[in-house]
DNA sequence: CAAGTGAGAGCGAACGATCATTCGCAATGA
DNA sequence: TCATTGCGAATGATCGTTCGCTCTCACTTG
């Protein structure tokens, strides 16, 4: 009854918000303006005002949205990796389990680059640490990257295109280790070219995973300069 | 001549506490309360009160010894990575490269499980992220880390010891990056094998270096069953 | 050696600022 | 018409820091 009143109320090819529509947008709204402050300040030294001030609303009003503080930091932590998905998915759509594995992480720390997320991935983990609402969703994530990461190896260990040097769990461990490292690493100022991160990605990851046929794997990795 | 005067005071074999000594020794008091509360519920989220708390002493008496709380953080954030030091100078002493990177990164991480201080170095991570003085004392700490990095791998390469597959410095980024991501890794509740991890570690150092003997490194690492 | 002295150390109440959150009321619109 | 939304002043708590005070003790002085 209530379900058929909400939903019929506008659902035409109607440009306008709806009730709930509007609750959406407002409530994404400030999700929006709190990741931007928690970016600047962390999610303890971010007020509740500063949130306010750059959503443009009251604390009235926010608080209409969320119960409380730890409310918008849950809601942005769970959302926080929603990306991944994708990435992950386009990586097991990738034959050469070498390179999907080095896309994968460099579409990561491109993605984490480019929307200004670093410093809030990184106060993500530093909460998962001490907040255990907060670590249970990362670990939750976590474990859904972890599985990725893990058919995808297992698959390709099947059809014989990869030969693992030790246990599938510890490769995917160390895996996830060098993906959060490039996150934490303090990359930015040290001018170190895309390509030569790439390189040496992928030499570590066909290391621990060794392609069977090492067709440009092992033979066209060439040695380099000092600088 | 009052420098004279300051320090004729106390100074033969006295095990009483001169009035220096015992400065330092409640400077240390509080950097170790301090410490205690950070690991425990970060740097914003612990109060001074907290922190006089665990020291057992009282605010006024905490302000004679740092002029503020970010005194007391910059103070910890320096002293933090001292124990580095040590871990590096006994990864120069190891003539095999890969060995020495994979102890100097398990001593590294077992370091700072037993010291319980992993939500700390997290922590000063986030922080690095916004504050200046922070970033600036971790690009320190991190270019002598670096720096040994560089060393260790250049004396080897020029003894024909290694034969790096790519610059110098992309392959120093990656394993700092790997480094700092097995801290950050959520291991504690993952229980896989110290050996494993070392094993996957040892493939992977050994394959972005690439020990031009090798005797143990490519030949002996078994492939694994599935767990 | 005894008495005196002053800088350093400790205390804890108190300060103004700021925190997360609440509430009464006005405006909105289905 | 009434549930929903927005507002912003107000709330009590807590924050980092200060201040006036007492006490201690290494050193100077007589």
């Amino acid at each position: 009854m209530n379900f058929f009143k909400s939903c019929q109320s506008r659902n035409a090819a109607d440009g306008q918000s709806s009730r709930a529509e509007k609750r959406e947008l407002q409530t994404q709204r400030i999700m929006r303006a709190a990741t931007a402050c928690f970016v600047r300040s962390g999610f303890q030294g971010a007020s509740i005002h500063d949130i306010c001030r750059e959503a443009e609303m009251s604390p009235g009003a926010l608080y209409r949205y969320f119960p409380s503080k730890e409310a918008i930091i849950d809601a942005i932590v769970a959302e926080a990796r929603k990306n991944d998905v994708e990435i992950l998915t386009k990586m097991a759509s990738c034959e050469d389990v070498v390179e999907g594995i080095v896309e994968a992480f460099y579409n990561h720390l491109r993605l984490t680059e480019e929307t200004g997320l670093r410093p809030l991935f990184v106060e993500i983990r530093a909460e998962a640490m001490r907040n255990t609402a907060v670590r249970n969703t990362c670990r939750k994530n976590e474990d859904n990257v972890r599985a990725s990461f893990r058919l995808y190896l297992e698959e390709a260990w099947r059809d014989g295109r990869i030969r693992p040097i030790v246990s599938l769990d510890a490769v995917v461990t160390v895996l996830m280790a060098v993906g959060e490292g490039l996150i934490m690493a303090d990359l930015p100022g040290r001018e170190l070219s895309a390509a030569d991160i790439q390189k040496a990605l992928r030499a570590k990851i066909s290391a621990v995973v060794r392609p069977v046929e090492a067709s440009h794997g092992t033979s066209s990795l060439c040695l380099d300069g000092t600088n």
